[in-house]
DNA sequence: GTTTTAGTACTCGGATATGGATTGTCCGAGTCCAAGAGG
DNA sequence: CCTCTTGGACTCGGACAATCCATATCCGAGTACTAAAAC
């Protein structure tokens, strides 16, 4: 059970995407420089986020990727889903009924393996779900103005 | 960011095993048939549930699987970390420190997403670690009653 | 000088390979039971 | 009848393939800017 390195980037690249808001789109070539990422595939991960309507995608010369949104709208969870899929984690595939095991009537209750990974998982959408991109960016050093700076000084 | 299927496996096999623990050991190819799931594979899971210490197995002909603690001292946390690794579902690669956007100093305070995804799978951790193999037991119907009077009728 | 227009360089988007982990399969070492021979 | 021996069948354990998904790569469609040419 791992997750995909892309949420790491994604979430790096919605907090940076956030401070560089009034910078105008940010091209896929300056992210992938700005973090020494594989240019490609974040560019695939970010497909992902685009289609999920977390950015905004503008083709063209001068265009990029941007927050579709304010960061205090966007939150953690938002982007794991958009990145891993809406799959849960826990998949129960009720083996339960199945075999010698099951013979002898019907289950009346949910299965209770199933219902605790459940809550499990519920715990930690929550977790998630409370924290935004807003708040990553407040908590973070050093702040936006560094990266505003690093930024201008990107050329090509 | 999928889970194996063998932790639904190795959970519904020690519930089934608190049930019988009475009954001596069971054999791999009584498991496999009473969930109605590859033998081979299964083994191999199980295998892993006895290095981690969670089950014991005795070989020779009337060898098998038995739980190695009461049920009330093995948590899904413990199955869970066996059979998935004691790996973090979300691994920081510390990107922000890597390419243009480091440039200009250290950074001081751990990184913010690292932190909030601990937390959160912390809280995932902490909810299966409060689940126990005998609460598993409780909540389930129907109860061991029938997974021994099923037993029983096994042969072979 | 101003407007038009063709060219060009750069962007995103999706279709296409590759590698490593999960899943599945196989054979060998060990153990216990059962049956048979001997006392 | 009891004991010892020998054979066999069944078990777990770990080494060996196959399959699937995350990763990586490539080429095509579209856009805006540039610069030159015409007016």
């Amino acid at each position: 059970m791992q997750m995909g390195e892309g949420v790491e980037w994604g979430l790096h690249c919605c907090v940076t995407l956030g401070w560089l808001k009034d910078e105008g789109p940010v091209s896929i070539r300056k992210l992938a420089a700005w973090f020494d990422l594989p240019q490609e595939y974040l560019k695939k991960r970010l497909q992902a986020l685009t289609k999920a309507g977390i950015l905004t995608s503008t083709p063209g010369v001068r265009g990029g990727f941007a927050l579709a949104r304010p960061p205090e709208q966007i939150t953690m969870m938002d982007v794991v889903t958009a990145l891993e899929g809406p799959v849960e984690a826990f998949r129960c595939a009720e083996i339960r009924q199945r075999g010698v095991g099951a013979e002898g009537g019907q289950f009346r209750r949910p299965c209770g393996i199933s219902m605790a990974m459940r809550r499990a998982e519920l715990a930690w959408r929550r977790e998630l779900a409370g924290q935004t991109i807003a708040d990553l960016m407040e908590g973070a050093t050093p702040s936006g103005e560094r990266t505003r700076r690093n930024y201008a000084r990107m050329r090509g």
